[in-house]
RNA sequence: GGCCCCAUCGUCUAGUGGCCAAGGACACCACCCUCUCAAGGUGGAGACACGGGUUCGAAUCCCGUUGGGGCUGCCA
């Protein structure tokens, strides 16, 4: 048997969703694990809605999530003629016949009808092709087409149930089951791996690929119908209520390996209880027989998650590397930088020295990489952006903080200026006013960086300098006396 | 309404007739660690939708019910 070819069949009417990227995923990995080929092909028939610039997003964000296209992409724009071929091929061999029904008219014929759909009204009246004629497919009256499914098994659809379905617009343009029939044919896929809300129409496609075999039989790919990937309400993902563009989750921070393997658990689980896989992992083990048949919902929580966890592994060179566009702009890489614009401070007081040392106790504390410059924004800023709700309950609101603020004033003045050191005399500091260091830090650390959370406070200290602490510590104090 | 798909903790899942008084992960709760916050560690709570079969034995097989979803477009 020769090598499987699959394919990634978007249509460009929206951006690249998590849906279609887990379908895109699966297809990639089915693929790389059966040594095959990976075919991008653009469902573009409806020029109405498709845009090309979409397209340039899709391929985007496949590329984000190292998925590149072996073959392709492919147009069904650019095949008009080859559809008009397989039109006439159809017309000539009787599986056609034109329909001037308007929608509205079989609505009305059709709204007592037991039956849903298209009641036939144009079948047998043998009507010539003409500008507002639809082409519609000759479904047999009789018998069952049956898809063999490699995830849920056979699945039989009785003709009775199925109607004459239109396959050409009376534009002449051919309509999304034939295109992909047409395609599939003429491009050899031996494996169709979608959604499973395509279930449904694949008998259509079927019965359409047999009458395209005539006397020259094409082998029907087998079918892979996968769970949907749905919101919090089992809904199908919309566009309109759900975060579903990709490039959404790579704006917030979150890493291409993470997000690829966290697309690749919905619906799947590797061998062993594991969930965090390397890509080897995953083309090695991914079996389309193990798919889960029930739709799966798209939890960010968990993916923000292993977003963390992702990030933790990374070396602190390479989480540098990573929060890059976060923090500096001169390290926006590959044309893309994060929406949220440029970091809150001037370029030129960031340091990429003092990053690097601050970075592995920020690169433990966050989930996203977008939550960086947030960790790190007072050690570059002329002054501590002050979280006010923390300055009251913390500062204003402790009796202490004077005495604390002033005391270490005094201790830092003549201290060593040492990380240790400076975490020793803070500690004798507060110690000498009655508190300890777990509650004496917060108005110290408020006062200097602007919040009460943040890394562990005496490595950015030795960082800022005794100087610039010492006027953060007087700002606070003068705040303060202001009230 | 018709056709089709689906059904294990709140969520993602392991499970393919005995190893399951159902395991892991996220989220949640408690404790430990700790300069804050995280991370980490330990522990806790939490599910086989329901009813019938089949079988010595069922989360696993069959039927029905209920519930959810998809399709039902001259969209894809």
């Amino acid at each position: 048997m020769s090598a499987p070819r699959v394919r990634f069949a978007p249509s460009p009417t929206g951006y690249l969703h998590v849906g279609n990227a887990r379908t895109a995923l699966f297809n990639w990995l089915f693929a790389r694990n059966q040594g095959g080929v990976f075919v991008l092909r653009i469902e573009d028939t409806d020029e109405e809605r498709s845009q090309s610039s979409l397209v340039e997003a899709i391929i985007g964000g496949l590329s984000w999530l190292g998925m590149d296209a072996d073959e392709g992409p492919y147009y069904q724009s650019a095949r008009t003629d080859r559809y008009a071929e397989v039109v006439e091929q159809l017309w000539s061999a009787g599986h056609l016949y034109a329909c001037d029904c308007t929608r509205e008219e079989v609505l009305a014929r059709t709204r007592d009808n037991p039956i849903p759909g298209y009641d036939g009204h144009c079948r047998d009246r043998a009507l010539e092709r003409g500008p507002t004629t639809a082409l519609r497919f000759r479904t047999p009256e009789t018998g069952t087409t049956v898809v063999h499914d490699i995830i849920r098994g056979d699945v039989e659809f009785p003709h009775s149930a199925m109607e004459d379905f239109v396959c050409v617009k009376s534009s002449g343009q051919p309509l999304f089951v034939l295109a992909n029939a047409v395609d599939d044919r003429d491009s050899a896929i031996s494996h169709v791996i979608r959604g499973d809300d395509l279930l449904p129409t694949t008998p259509k496609g079927i019965l359409l690929w047999e009458a395209l075999d005539g006397a020259d039989p094409v082998r029907l790919p087998a079918f892979a119908h996968l769970p949907q990937v749905v919101n919090e309400q089992r809904k199908k993902l919309s566009k309109r209520r759900d975060q579903v563009a990709v490039e959404y989750y790579r704006d917030k921070g979150f890493l291409a390996e993470a997000f690829r393997n966290y697309l690749a658990l919905l619906g799947w689980s590797p061998p062993g209880g594991r969930e965090k896989v390397d890509l080897q992992t995953m083309i090695d083990e991914f079996r389309l027989e193990d798919i889960h048949h029930a739709s799966a919902f798209f939890d960010v929580k968990k993916l923000t998650h292993l977003n963390g966890e992702y990030i933790r592994d990374l070396s602190t060179a390479a989480f540098v590397e990573a929060a890059g566009p976060w923090v500096s702009p001169d390290r926006v890489t590959a044309g893309w930088a994060p929406p949220t614009g440029a970091p809150p401070w001037p370029a030129e007081r960031f340091d990429e020295q003092v990053f690097a040392s601050v970075a592995p106790s920020v690169q433990g504390r966050v989930s996203l990489l977008s939550e960086v410059p947030a960790m790190v924004d007072f050690l570059f800023l002329a002054e501590p952006v002050i979280d006010e709700g923390a300055w009251t309950t913390r500062v204003f609101g402790d009796p202490l903080a004077r005495r604390i603020l002033e005391a270490v004033t005094r201790a830092y003045e003549d201290s060593e200026w040492h990380r240790e050191t400076i975490q020793a005399v803070t500690r004798a500091a507060v110690e000498s006013v009655g508190t300890n260091l777990s509650k004496g830090q917060a108005p110290i650390r408020i006062a200097v960086t602007g919040r009460s959370v943040g890394p562990p406070l005496f490595e950015p200290l030795e960082l800022l300098g005794r100087a610039e602490v010492l006027e953060r510590l007087q700002r606070a104090l003068a705040k303060l006396d202001a009230g």
